[in-house]
RNA sequence: GGCUAGAUAGCUCAGUUGGUAGAGCAGAGGACUGAAAAUCCUCGUGUCGGGGGUUCGACUCCCUCUCUAGCCA
């Protein structure tokens, strides 16, 4: 069988054009592996291909209202279904996004605790943590799972409440993680990163930025607002959502709030390309040298040989 | 042309009666298994504008030149 292709990189690289190229060539249809883009309704902001300019299938859009969580493990599961029903009708998958937490697991063998996540739970230990403090809330891991609490950064509030919630469930963070130090694919993969020299990404984010605005990223978020969107858990964490919020509500300028969406998204493109580094599995190809048939070229040169 | 205030890290600046310099921001690197566009950690050598002088020693004092801002002609 052939592999399942994935493409990945930091934000504003390309990705999308280089996957919907790829797709067309094959006969394939493409699977986003980016945390955002599940929410209906963030449209400009994720940058999601616009529904007139798809010539092929999207999936994994528009999955979620953004009121609704949405997690790693609920899109392992979604994605997965998505995938292998492509594969049963023997379409090229084409996985491509910018999260790479996601894209791993859906490849690879991570599992999460089957036990329920209710949500009341996460904001009880949010409540707790602001009372008495990031330190002793990882005392209180610490007491409860020496090893996790160990290997967390005090600081890393986030990650203790994880950690807690997995005591809950009688999992550990640090057992858990501990099993997967070299990952096991699930699926046979070729995992792509597209890149670029820093200047000229730095600029390419700056100049979509200022597109998304111009295309109305303002109203997007306002309509979002309307439908109750900005109390909601995860979704409001997009860039380029919570600054035009806060503009919203004064605490901002707009042009602040625009400085701001760069600076994040700039910052978000380094941090995606750390994940990636890591990852030895993965094939660099440097679109600052190729235009988008080059890189479909040398995507389909090295997914043939097997 | 004259007077005044400046010129120190990519940017904005600090530098205490002379002992060759440090903050914020920007930026860079890293971690990452149910919030991941999230969350967290680490990283500061630069002709102290150029030249000369005084001094054991000058970012610091003196002279001079260059540039910038403002004021006066």
């Amino acid at each position: 069988m052939k592999p399942v292709i994935s493409i990945t990189g930091p934000t504003a690289v390309g990705k999308s054009a280089v996957a919907d190229a790829l797709a067309e060539h094959l006969g394939g249809e493409v699977i986003s592996t980016d945390a955002m883009q599940v929410y209906r309704g963030m449209d400009i902001g994720t940058a999601k291909t616009p529904v007139a300019q798809r010539r092929v299938s999207l999936h994994m859009v528009d999955v979620v209202d953004p009121c609704e969580p949405y997690s790693a493990a609920l899109f392992q599961r979604d994605a997965r279904a998505c995938l292998d029903r492509l594969l049963a009708c023997d379409i090229a998958p084409i996985l491509c996004g910018g999260t790479g937490l996601y894209i791993d697991a859906v490849l690879d063998d991570l599992c999460f605790p089957s036990g329920e996540l209710t949500g009341a739970q996460r904001e009880r230990y949010q409540r707790l943590a602001q009372s008495i403090g990031a330190d002793a809330l990882h005392d209180l891991l610490a007491r409860r799972d020496p090893a996790s609490a160990a290997c967390i950064h005090p600081h890393n509030t986030h990650r203790v409440i994880r950690a807690l919630e997995m005591c809950d469930e009688g999992a550990s963070y640090a057992e858990q993680r501990a099993g997967f130090t070299s990952p096991r694919a699930v699926y046979q993969a070729r995992r792509f990163v597209l890149t670029m020299e820093r200047e000229a990404l730095y600029q390419r984010i700056d100049a979509r930025v200022d597109a998304m605005m111009h295309d109305g990223l303002l109203d997007e978020v306002r309509g979002l607002v309307a439908q109750g969107a900005e109390d909601a858990l995860t979704s409001r964490q997009a860039i380029g959502y919570k600054e035009l919020i806060a503009y919203m509500r004064g605490d901002l300028s707009l042009d602040e709030a625009v400085g701001l969406i760069k600076q994040r998204s700039r910052r978000y493109a380094k941090r995606q390309l750390s994940w990636c580094r890591r990852d030895d599995r993965n094939i660099w190809i440097d679109m600052g040298a190729c235009d988008v048939p080059a890189a479909v070229r040398l995507i389909l040169a090295q997914s043939e040989d097997a």
